[in-house]
DNA sequence: TTGAAAGCGCTAACAA
DNA sequence: TTGTTAGCGCTTTCAA
């Protein structure tokens, strides 16, 4: 038995290179023996890794899990294995694993980046490995991307709170350097404007997707206003800051003010009250990313398209009616 | 310039094998042309592929995050990458998973397996792969374990209720696949013997960590038993299904029953009432687990030792004083 | 259809 | 200390 027969039977790309006699030779000596080609080897002669990288910001921030499940999926019934690399939403941690990933060789990059501004991430873009954005875009836009849409979202959140009547909505956001901010805040102003009339409606920005960032941008909004009536969160754990807040104000939810979140995360049904709030296809979301990759690594695609899932408004108990509506109970201002 | 000149410059393992000068120099060229070595080639030559899998039941899963944050951060600054595979508690794409990270020449392996009896798992045990278990246990106990040592958690959590007068403990416990599980019903089995009389104390079993599992079983827990006045749940999710079988029978927590959970899930104190549970130090079970593995790889350690890190019961509103304790108010007594 | 041979890029052993 | 050489295990071209 010559290694060149070998392992031309054993590829299961080109079949028929051999009689269908020596290849259920080979099979069988293979099993015998307990062979597997070694990767190292095989990956020298055909310079394909056979793994690509996925970069996540925080594998402990409930929207990632789920994205890199749907990657991970995808690409290993493909054949690619994923190296898992967290940089902690740090931009210097994502440039040293970034440059880490690619010299190992990864044959493409799936990366949910730190920052919309990372200068590593957007160096990425007609390099040498295909790479794709998930859930958070660069500014530059020059890298292919896959996420929910979110405006539409936060335009149906807008929509259903002003059928309940709020005219008095206000948003509190996460941090600036994301691009799931802008877009949720350019959404949010755009949908008040269009549908709320009066002045334009106050926006203030966490510091993080925290609780205690929700809390904070949320009190300082009741510092200022005592006509609010809603508040569009910049995701989940902003609005369960805003609970916060809005306990501490001794006000309730939904009864005094409605809230609306975004992402649906786990738990956000337990809460109280239940938190209406803008799911996202987050396992689709990855395994969109990673079919979009596989199409690049075919060499089937270019250019740098963005892909938006749809997104759903879950309507729980955070949301009510608004008490404005009815005018000498205006919302907040009977607590003055 | 000689290629084996180069590569002895390039490797930072035996220094001064050049000369300062020479290094320099090459220290320069290599960052001029960018290069930097091929891995698959090292690979070959050295034998070793500088990577280890990590195999999770689920990334879905809350506790399972952080431990893999924790490992990740330790490997790498170990210069090892990690090949995430996620078997989706199935033991047979478990099965598929552990072959095919074998298949890849990883040089470790840490996993959290889907059952403690999964065959594919201990059958690494003597392999030539070294591999570390995380949060999980086999019962054959015949491979190194990381974990919280979740017995005297549970042990302490009963200590606390029998301290708050409560003597009609119930325990809800994960299905009874799970090493966690049997841990800790034993550990609560000990626990209620030693300081509770009277008759055994009620376990029911979950099918899942789920809430549905936890609902179920609670609720069949309390179509039994009308005098409990406490639940250990075997972990946070089981304790939100006895919450909300909890609220079906119209029962409150804590007032009528003091609900313990385990693991201090995130948001575990954003739920109503905030749940009191046994926290386990998830980042730095994932970092140990790392660690044992590193020994092994450096040949410094052999043998299945067991590592249980400390738990800590943190208290919150889901537990209060018995009511029981002033017999006239007995517990449930009061609805029949 | 199969055999033979070359070579992917590196490192380790040996020679100078 | 540096240069030279061989070979890790595979795939692929070319020849038979």
């Amino acid at each position: 038995m010559h290694p060149g027969t070998a392992s031309r039977a054993l590829d299961p790309s080109l079949p028929d290179r051999v009689t269908a006699e020596t290849k259920r030779k080979v099979e069988d000596a293979a099993r015998e023996l307990g062979y597997a080609p070694d990767p190292a080897a095989r990956s020298l002669r055909t310079r394909r890794s056979g793994f690509v990288g996925v970069v996540v910001p925080d594998l402990t921030n409930p929207v990632i899990p789920p994205i890199v499940r749907g990657i991970e999926q995808v690409l290993w019934s493909a054949g690619l294995a994923c190296l898992l690399a967290d940089t902690d939403n740090d931009v210097e941690r994502e440039a040293a694993l970034v440059a880490e990933l690619q010299a190992r060789r990864c044959e493409g990059l799936i990366v949910s980046t730190a920052t919309r501004h990372s200068a590593p991430v957007a160096a990425l873009s007609g390099g040498p490995v295909p790479t794709v954005l998930v859930t958070r875009d660069i500014d530059a836009g020059t890298l292919p991307f896959v996420g929910a849409d979110d405006a539409s979202g936060v335009d149906r959140a807008v929509g259903y709170l002003t059928e309940l009547g709020h005219d008095r909505i206000a948003h509190v956001t996460g941090p600036v350097e994301l691009s799931t901010t802008v877009v949720r805040e350019r959404a949010f102003r755009e949908a008040t404007e269009r549908r709320v009339s009066g002045e334009p409606a106050p926006v203030l920005h966490g510091e993080a997707f925290t609780i205690p960032a929700g809390r904070r941008a949320a009190g300082d909004l009741f510092r200022r206003r005592d006509d609010i009536t809603a508040i569009v969160a910049g995701n989940d754990m902003i609005a369960l800051g805003c609970y916060a807040a809005l306990a501490e104000a001794g006000l309730r939810c939904p009864d005094d003010i409605s809230i609306v979140g975004h992402n649906d995360m786990p738990l956000a049904s337990s809460l109280q009250p239940p938190l209406t709030t803008v799911a996202i296809p987050q396992y689709e979301i990855g395994r969109e990313a990673a079919r979009t990759l596989l199409d690049r690594l075919a060499g089937e695609a270019s250019g740098a398209p963005r892909v938006l899932l749809e997104t759903e408004l879950i309507v729980r108990g955070s949301t009510a009616p608004s008490r404005a509506a009815a005018p000498s109970t205006h919302g907040l201002r009977a607590r003055v």
